[in-house]
DNA sequence: CATAACTATGTACGGTGTAAAGTGTTATTT
DNA sequence: AAATAACACTTTACACCGTACATAGTTATG
C-alpha cells in the first residue's frame, strides 16, 4: 500500500552502489553475489508482479540467499528501490537512443524525447509508484537527463529555460503516462475490461442526478460513446502538440530555428 | 510500500457508498458510526502522518471500534481508497471555488483552475500516491470536473477538444506538483533540509565523471547555483504559461474569445 | 417469542521490514 | 603458526499489515 518514503539509509551509501564505488573488501569471504544480481532480480519482480512483489525477502529468495542476508548487500529496502529506478533508466539493449537528433527540426526531437519517455514508463509502469526520497543521481538516470536536454539544445534557450522546458516536458509525460499504465495493471490484475467495469456500473449511474454538474453532463456523454473511457494515446498524441505548440512561441521570441 | 490496486470490492458498492445511496438496515442494532466518519479519520491520518499510517486497524482505532470492526462499515481498504479520495475532493469549506470565471479571459480562468488543482494536491499530497482502480465517479470528483471543465466553456471546442484539454492540464499539474510534494514529505519524514542533502553529497559528487553527459554537465552547474534543486513554484509557473500558449494556439484556430 | 438481520468482536494466518545476535570464512597482524 | 579483525551469511524475533472465519450480542419483524 502506497509507497514508503523513508529509508535514512545515508545518502551517500546509494551513490556510491549506485555508481559502483564500493570498493572490495579485503578480509572476509568473497561474495557471489554482486548488488547488481539483487538489483537485476528485484527489477524482474517488479516487471512481472508489480511493484508489491518486490520485498527483500523475495528479492533475497531469487537470488538463492536467506532473507536476512539482503542487507548484507543493501542496506535498505529504500536504498533497492533507488538503484532499480536508476538501473531501470539505462537505454533498452541495442535500442533506438542511438538516434541521432535532426537539428534543423527540434519538434521532431523534442517529440521523439517524450515519446521514448513514455513509452520507457509503458515498459515499466511500476516506476509511476515509486516514490523516491531525493532525485536519483545515477550513472543512467543522467544519462537519460541529458539526452532529453539535448533536444533542446541549439535553440537558444538560456540554460534555466532548457532545464525548465525538460521539467515542462518530463512532468505533462508522467501525468499522461499515469492512466494508461494505471488500465493496463487494473486489466492484468482483476481480469476486468474497462468496457466490463462501465457496463456493470452503468445502471447504477443512470438513477444519479447529474444536473448538478452541468458542463460535464453536456461533455461526458459525448465523449464517452465516441472513446469510451479515453483513448489514452490520443489524448497524449494532443497534450504533446499543445505542448509543441507552447514551445514554439518562446522558441521563436528566442530567435532560435524553427 | 507502493500502493495496491486490487480490491475486488465490487464496484457499485463503491459507488453506492460513496454516493450515500446505502439504506439504512432495518433490523439489528444501529451503528453510532457512520462511513464518512471512517473516512473523516482516514483522511486525517493520511494528512498529519502520510498514507503509510492510513491502515484499516489505525483507521478503526481512530473512531473507537476493534479492527475487525472497519470491515462492518467498508468492505475493503481499496475501497476505503476511494472514498478518501472523492470525499478530499470536496471544496475546501467556504472557500474559492465560489469565484466566478471571467468570462472574456479563458487564460485567466484555466490558470485559476490549474493552481487550484495544483494547491489541492500540496493540501493532500497523499493523493499522489494512491492508485485507484478506477476513475472515482464520486459527486465530489465529479463536481471538480465539471468546474475543471467549465473554465473550458466558450471557445467553441468540440466536446472532445474540451475533454482533451482538461485532461492535458490535469495531467502536467500532476506531474508538475509530484516534486514538490515529494520535497515536503521527505522534509517532514527525514528533517534534512534539500539544501542539507545537496551538500552531504557535493563531495561525491566532485570525483564524479560527468564528462559522458556534456549537455547536462553544461546545464545542470548553472541551474544548479542559481535555483538549488529548482524552484518548483517557478518551474510550475513556466509550464503553465507554456501550455496557455499552446492552447491558445487551438482556441484562434477555432476562433475562441481571445 | 422465535428468528433473521445486523453490529461488533476475538482469534488466526501469512505476509511485511528489519533489529539483534550468532556462525563460519578469509586476509591480515602478531 | 596463532590470533584477530573484517566480512558474508543465517537464525530468531518483533511489531506491523490486510483480512478470512467463527462467534457473541442487539434489534426489528414474523
Amino acid at each position: 500500500m502506497a509507497d514508503d518514503i523513508a529509508g535514512r539509509g545515508d545518502p551517500i551509501k546509494t551513490l556510491q552502489l549506485m555508481w559502483g564505488r564500493i570498493e572490495a573488501p579485503k578480509r572476509g569471504p568473497k561474495s557471489k553475489l554482486a548488488v547488481a544480481d539483487l538489483v537485476r532480480a528485484a527489477v524482474r519482480l517488479a516487471d512481472e508482479e508489480g511493484i508489491d512483489a518486490v520485498s527483500t525477502r523475495r528479492v533475497a529468495e531469487a537470488v538463492g540467499i536467506s532473507p536476512m542476508s539482503f542487507y548484507t548487500h543493501i542496506p535498505d529496502k529504500a536504498v533497492l528501490l533507488d538503484l532499480m529506478l536508476d538501473a531501470v533508466a539505462r537505454p533498452a539493449d541495442g535500442s533506438e537512443e542511438a538516434q541521432a537528433f535532426r537539428p534543423e527540426d527540434w519538434r521532431a526531437n523534442v517529440a521523439f524525447v517524450a515519446r521514448e519517455y513514455r513509452a520507457f514508463y509503458l515498459r515499466h509502469p511500476w516506476v509511476l509508484q515509486v516514490a523516491t526520497h531525493r532525485p536519483v543521481l545515477g550513472p543512467n538516470t543522467m544519462r537519460a537527463y541529458d539526452y532529453f536536454l539535448a533536444a533542446f539544445d541549439g535553440l537558444n534557450l538560456s540554460e534555466v529555460e532548457m532545464d525548465l522546458s525538460v521539467t515542462m516536458v518530463a512532468n505533462y509525460v508522467h501525468g499522461a503516462v499515469r492512466d494508461v499504465a494505471r488500465a493496463r495493471m487494473v486489466k492484468e490484475l482483476t481480469g476486468m475490461s474497462d468496457d466490463e467495469w462501465w457496463h456493470a456500473i452503468a445502471p447504477f449511474l443512470e438513477t444519479v442526478d447529474f444536473s448538478p454538474y452541468p458542463v460535464a453532463s453536456r461533455i461526458g456523454p459525448v465523449v464517452g460513446e465516441l472513446y469510451g473511457l479515453g483513448d489514452p494515446d490520443r489524448a497524449f498524441e494532443f497534450g504533446l502538440e499543445c505542448l509543441l505548440d507552447g514551445l514554439a512561441v518562446m522558441v521563436e521570441r528566442k530567435g532560435g530555428r524553427r
